[in-house]
DNA sequence: GTCGGAGAGTGCGATAGCGGACAATTTCGA
DNA sequence: TCGAAATTGTCCGCTATCGCACTCTCCGAC
């Protein structure tokens, strides 16, 4: 367990999550996922077991917190979302576009079906905590106006659907570009949003 | 104080050994040895002040070490030197002078005088004990030719001639290749090797 | 079957690196 | 020339990582 006030980031901690972050990702590209073993990944790292395990409980638990690598860069993109109400609820979604778009061509991440759940099931969860602070924010605002679908359900619904396109547009490799295969999640939703006030 | 016992290579000290020559590396391609300042080291190394210090006197002793990247690739070289007497006592020259064959055009570091100094200093000791085992036994094998000139002495003067043609061939620039360099090092001190039964 | 090897996790004593505080020295602009 | 700021080198309590040994489970060979 870290336990840390915030304030202190120990090099030490940044280090070893970073060179072991970054074995996986270089692994990756090389065979699947699952044919991944620990040691690989402690070997190429240059990390002991010990310290692995002192910061993630295993091989799943450290590809899920790959997803900063990516979350992290959206955040900064968080602050210049101007523009109309949708917008400043749906920022987040064409920058991860974007981000895979750009890795998309380069070398495949060698990963099947269980590995890319287990990434989207955390990206899900994420986006679930990012966006429920400003539907929040937003539908007080509009109290009244409607009051049929609970806050929570609306939040997942978002999330759950952008994953969706996100992994039928990286699955099907489809032609579309980050742009459109944005445009394409804002339309899905749209409606629900106007529906509700949003 | 580093710890004894050399069969107990600790990660962390490679790590962040190597770290701090890198950075050394990459800062002295951008401004004078001299004007690089510790702290400057510790930020690109990202490596505490303490750490640096429980490993090196001081910037110099730093920089002294970085002898080693020179030095490991030409022990490799070692095992396969064939070839006439000279041969196996002079091994080590010509991948020296190639080594920094390559690293003279690509990007000159910048060091004064006195950093040269203390590089050249260094590669001299080390030499030192490098020719000196070689020296010995081959001087043992021949006993009685010549006893003239004291064993260390001629080790001395082996290095420190090398040195200088070192020294020489990149202060000056000179557009020898390192082959000619290597062949006017040998030049320099076979006769002076025959001389004295080697 | 069962043997043996390999990988996953766990636990532990030892230690390298951490941040931060400090005095001593150097640098440098007012 | 003086004082502030920067740099160097030292020290210390805390902790992350170390190497190593160990158990457990899985799995293929025989």
């Amino acid at each position: 367990m870290i336990k840390r006030t915030k304030d202190a980031p120990d090099r030490r901690v940044a280090r070893t999550q970073m060179a072991l972050r970054d074995a996986l990702h270089s692994l990756v590209r090389e065979k699947d996922y699952d044919d991944i073993a620990v040691k690989e990944i402690l070997d190429r790292a240059d990390i002991g077991r010990s310290a692995f395990y002192s910061h993630f409980r295993d091989k799943d638990d450290l590809l899920a917190s790959t997803i900063h690598d990516i979350i992290g860069p959206v955040r900064f993109a968080k602050r210049e979302s101007g523009g109309s109400q949708s917008d400043k609820l749906l920022w987040f979604s064409l920058p991860i576009f974007e981000h895979h778009d750009g890795h998309r061509w380069t070398s495949p991440l060698k990963m099947g079906p269980r590995a890319r759940a287990i990434l989207h099931e955390r990206l899900r969860k994420i986006l679930v905590g990012l966006i429920g602070q400003q539907v929040k924010k937003s539908r007080r605002e509009k109290r009244g106006e409607s009051g049929t679908i609970p806050t929570a359900v609306l939040v997942e619904y978002l999330a759950s659907t952008f994953v969706l396109v996100l992994e039928w547009w990286l699955e099907t490799r489809s032609p579309l570009s980050a742009d459109q295969a944005n445009d394409l999640f804002r339309s899905l939703v749209q409606s629900t949003l106007t529906a509700n006030g949003l």
